[in-house]
DNA sequence: CCACGGCCTGATTC
DNA sequence: AGAATCAGGCCGT
């Protein structure tokens, strides 16, 4: 079977446990000491030396350019973090700068996130890798599949998908599979249109709302310029920004001043919160949104 | 515009 | 133990 070697150095701080575990991806697990993932149509196999970044793939290479891209590493994480000078300071931020922001692929990234909502990573992954076994084309040389094309997808019934265990969510990744493989959904429209253009686009899938669009445009069209407000987030943000009454949209307005790469600074910040607790209030928190207005004296 | 309950299901909590 | 309760939302009322 062809197995293919890329060695990368990697400037900045990178752990590929953070970055495959924390949420943004849902087929990477721990085997004999190396991550391994499905990616497109090959098994990769990553780990790091004192020289950088290895991967080795199964089955079709698609070559070094396709693997360095995926890991992002043309943008190294102190570029996203000009204008967060604040947040550098949070206790634990530091630590948290060998998450790296994947590249994925969109449609993948799209059914994975339709299968978020109230769940969980586990749960999440369980239904993933389920669909990619019921309906993705094997991987030669391994015992995974690849993640199933939106037509593959879009002939399923309802209950062998319910069957995977992702419940009411299921008929919205089916009606979005049909949406998706028909033939004027485009995605690379999608990675150049207007950031408010392309939310409200993806919005017209079923199930797809803010949080969800938001997802699937930093996850899997490269937008970094997103903030998807989710529970998480909302807790965060609220507490960074000392609001009691904010609306996810005002959050979501405040977080403009974090600069164009703000979607990898809310990644962070949600592992931040979701692992270690609440935050303290910046030192120039000033609430957001419709809190009440002080009385003057 | 806002608030609320329902939705599958499995893990955690009481 | 068996029954609530809760999860990285969305949708309809």
């Amino acid at each position: 079977m062809p197995r293919t070697r890329h060695r990368f150095p990697v400037e900045g701080p990178l752990d590929l446990s953070l970055t495959f575990t924390c949420g943004q991806a849902f087929r990477w697990r721990l085997e004999e000491g190396a991550w391994s993932g499905v990616v497109g149509g090959a098994l990769w196999r990553a780990s790091t030396d004192a020289r950088g970044l290895v991967v080795d793939v199964d089955g079709a290479d698609p070559g070094a350019e396709v693997v360095h891209r995926y890991f992002r590493l043309d943008q190294p994480p102190e570029r996203f973090l000009a204008q967060a000078e604040e947040l550098r300071a949070l206790p634990g931020f530091a630590a948290l700068l060998g998450l790296r922001l994947l590249r994925q692929e969109p449609w993948e990234t799209l059914a994975s996130f339709l299968c978020s909502a109230a769940s969980n990573v586990r749960k999440i992954s369980g239904g993933v890798e389920g669909m990619a076994a019921a309906w993705g084309d094997p991987v030669r040389g391994t015992d995974r599949r690849a993640f199933p094309s939106p037509s593959a997808l879009a002939g399923a019934e309802e209950r062998d998908l319910r069957a995977l265990g992702i419940g009411f969510r299921a008929p919205y990744v089916l009606g979005a599979a049909r949406r998706v493989a028909a033939r004027d959904w485009s995605w690379e429209a999608l990675r150049r249109a207007p950031i408010e253009e392309a939310r409200t686009t993806l919005r017209t899938l079923p199930g797809v709302g803010p949080k969800i669009a938001d997802c699937v445009l930093l996850f899997g069209l490269d937008r970094l310029d997103t903030y998807p407000v989710d529970r998480w987030i909302r807790r965060a943000t609220m507490e960074l920004t000392a609001s009691t009454r904010a609306r996810d949209e005002d959050l979501e307005r405040w977080s403009l001043r974090l600069g164009p790469g703000r979607g990898y600074l809310q990644q962070i910040l949600f592992h931040l919160r979701r692992t270690g607790g609440p935050l303290p209030a910046l030192a120039a928190a000033r609430p957001v949104g419709r809190e009440r207005r002080r009385r003057s004296a």
